[in-house]
DNA sequence: TATTGTTATACTCTATAACTATA
DNA sequence: TATAGTTATAGAGTATAACAATA
């Protein structure tokens, strides 16, 4: 009887929800997108966008399966992403010169001036959400413990 | 050309996505739903309906609108959601008595068993993370710093 | 008239399989 | 044969508008 009283506690307190850790985090997470998208309104960048867009800035030439990788989406979900971010002139493919199946990608000049708008603008949202934590120490306490959830997590594949 | 430095450092790391909370948020939440998943295959239960079981064990006779508030979905995308719980004989619609517009929600007692069962499972899963984090005081500062991006957020309506 | 739950529908994100062109 | 990128497609999740029953 001990036990189940013990039991009882435990149900009644996961069952708030309060200390469920997906939940939270998909809660967070929504509200940080929000306020990401909200920002990125008027640059008409979509959270997916931004970050193709800052790992080519990053690494220029890399291959579309680099990035597919990096950001973990699928190389067939990249192509309409880049397709749109080439269409509206910020970044381009080029066919690789020794394996002319691969797709390089690389910022055009619009592109690179485009960086720099989205920097600015970007620089506001994390502000503000660093704000929100209670200053950088505890962004960076924040950062450490995700990764902790990632580095634990099984690599699917 | 002393500020583009400073803006070329802050580009160059935030390009490195290592410190975009949004980023590593959506890739921890990713991490922890696919454990999720995984961990209640068996169970046959996706996230938003351990929710919704949850929310209706916590509050029996809850009505749809509250339970969809609570949990910050749609009344229209809750539908499907309970029909699919009452197609397995978890849960029932109880048609309001002062009020016919309304249904409430309340566990059968097949799904009374089910949320023992639920529980279990879900232990399982969460103390995994827990232990990720690296024990209980860190799940408690990491959900401390997520209610505070919560908290700070914009609420939308 | 307004509200609860429902239906229909569309849009985004994600996942898989099959195709092409190259290797 | 195998691989990089592509196409087509299907499944979730989520959003809005219109409807029926009821208030």
């Amino acid at each position: 009887m001990g036990r189940e009283a013990i039991d009882e506690q435990a149900v009644l307190q996961y069952l708030s929800m309060d200390f469920i850790i997906g939940y939270k985090l998909r809660r967070a997470q929504l509200a940080v997108f929000q306020d990401f998208i909200d920002t990125f309104a008027e640059l008409k960048l979509r959270p997916a966008e931004f970050a193709v867009i800052a790992n080519i800035a990053a690494n220029p030439g890399q291959k579309q399966a680099a990035i597919a990788e990096t950001l973990g989406i699928k190389p067939a979900n990249l192509v309409a992403l880049i397709d749109g971010l080439e269409g509206r002139g910020l970044a381009e493919r080029r066919r690789g010169d020794a394996d002319r199946r691969t797709h390089s990608l690389f910022l055009t000049e619009t592109g690179e001036r485009f960086v720099d708008e989205m920097y600015a603008v970007w620089r506001g949202h994390e502000q503000r959400l660093i704000e929100r934590l209670g200053g950088e120490a505890e962004r960076d306490r924040l950062i450490g413990l995700l990764d902790r959830l990632l580095e634990g997590a099984v690599v699917s594949g």
